[in-house]
DNA sequence: TGCCGGAATGATGTATACAAATGATCCATA
DNA sequence: TATGGATCATTTGTATACATCATTCCGGCA
């Protein structure tokens, strides 16, 4: 009880979320296994409030299943349930694109988009990509797509999405890592990111139909390294969350 | 603490959310209120910890707003979030109409829906629909919602539309009886039953962009009703829920 | 008079004890 | 041997006490 306290700062709430969620990530707890609070009091060091508290976000979240008679259990996805989510992802994508073709941005609002583009110009148009560079470009992917949504300036919509990426194999960057050790890796990003750039063109253009087809069609991309990643399981490190898929094999 | 006690089956963290959940929609807890949780206890009857677990549930569900601090307050919706959230149910009902006229549904499945259809027929071609009617319309409506979102066969995209659906006035069956007391109410009726013809038509011709289209369409009849309920405050009992919007007069 | 600081008050976060319910195991009986 | 029931163990649901943090209000000082 005296090196337990890791960052003082945060609560114990959060703690134990985080370290919950790690655990079901990683795959140490596998998927269709119930969640004991006793033992995950121990292995968090939180006490049962708190533990209870981070169970239901992590239900909320969509990583565990309530049983109920009580308890959770940890959710298992099939390839379906994932490509559905990514598609749903895309359609929300999409509408917060024409939310935002519609209803018009500024170029003071575009500015930061566009500053986030050049930088992913200045990645992908290298000849060979590094893994930093791959790393890089997760996070400012990442950026990209919450100021794309966040153009929207709808708060009900920014909220779905945010849920809806919550599962990582769902978010934007999720299969950025997994692409690395592709051969197609450095065409699939290119087209990613001309997708990006024609998403804006469009919003620029007040093009609402285009701005939401494009975003669909981004998330698409995804849909295609989910499936070629399934193929080739050498790279499930790479994405935290992929245990929790359960293939036709099992 | 006798008769405290209605309900003793269900749990004090339903009850405490139930009642919570009536106060708030109800208006009788102000929208950018704080909710104490020691007056909720009161209020409820349960204790603090049920009382918590009930909070974090409707801050999901979203009536409630974290603060920072801690503790929530009661959500503030403007009347553009409103049309937002409509706008948003609508596209994911697109995208499970789509779901299910590109996957094919069997006639089985399609029988309940259309067996609903068929009672909704039996309520809609009554030359004057009592209030009665109205009120048997809203449970038919919710169920043909609910049946058509499962021919998607999509588990994440259903979790996503009931939670989308959350919200009394985002809800597919939120704006019915307000309609009541309009003077379109029939024709609207009418329209809204067409529109739940032709999808089910799409999904049966395997036709998923009209399917999708339609859908949205059909939850812009609910946009429709808010603005005419908002410029008329008259019928603000029909709709629990209408408190928590601020309009620009307040 | 206005601003700054500290104390007091009330809030939330956490831990834990207790109650109730669920599920499992074992024994007895058919 | 299989089934039924009863007891026991384990789990979750609830209540409450305690600690910690934020907020507010009051008084002193510039």
């Amino acid at each position: 009880m005296a090196e337990r306290d890791s960052d003082r700062s945060v609560s114990q709430t959060v703690r134990a979320q985080l370290r919950l969620r790690d655990l079901i990530l990683s795959g140490d707890l596998r998927p269709g296994e119930r969640i004991s609070e006793l033992q995950a009091v121990e292995t968090t060091g939180a006490s049962r409030t708190p533990v209870r508290m981070a169970l239901v976000r992590l239900e909320e979240e969509g990583l565990l299943e309530a049983i109920p008679s009580g308890g959770f259990t940890v959710k298992a996805f099939s390839e379906r349930d994932v490509l559905d989510s990514i598609e749903l992802r895309g359609t929300l994508e999409g509408l917060a694109a024409r939310f935002a073709a519609e209803r018009g941005v500024s170029s003071r609002d575009l500015e930061p988009l566009k500053g986030c583009l050049d930088e992913i110009d200045g990645l992908v148009q290298q000849d060979r990509i590094s893994i930093e560079a791959f790393s890089s470009y997760v996070t400012l992917n990442a950026r990209f797509h919450a100021l794309l949504t966040e153009l929207s300036r709808s708060p009900p919509l920014i909220r779905q999405i945010d849920r809806a990426s919550a599962l990582p194999f769902a978010s934007p960057s999720g299969f950025v890592m997994t692409q690395s050790e592709l051969p197609q890796a450095h065409e699939t990003l290119l087209i990613a990111q001309d997708q990006h750039r024609v998403v804006i063109d469009a919003i620029e253009n007040r093009e609402g139909a285009r701005a939401e087809a494009i975003m669909r069609e981004h998330a698409r991309l995804a849909s295609r390294n989910l499936r070629l990643v399934l193929k080739n399981k050498t790279y499930f490190d790479l994405l935290p969350g992929l245990a929790l898929i359960r293939t036709a094999g099992d």
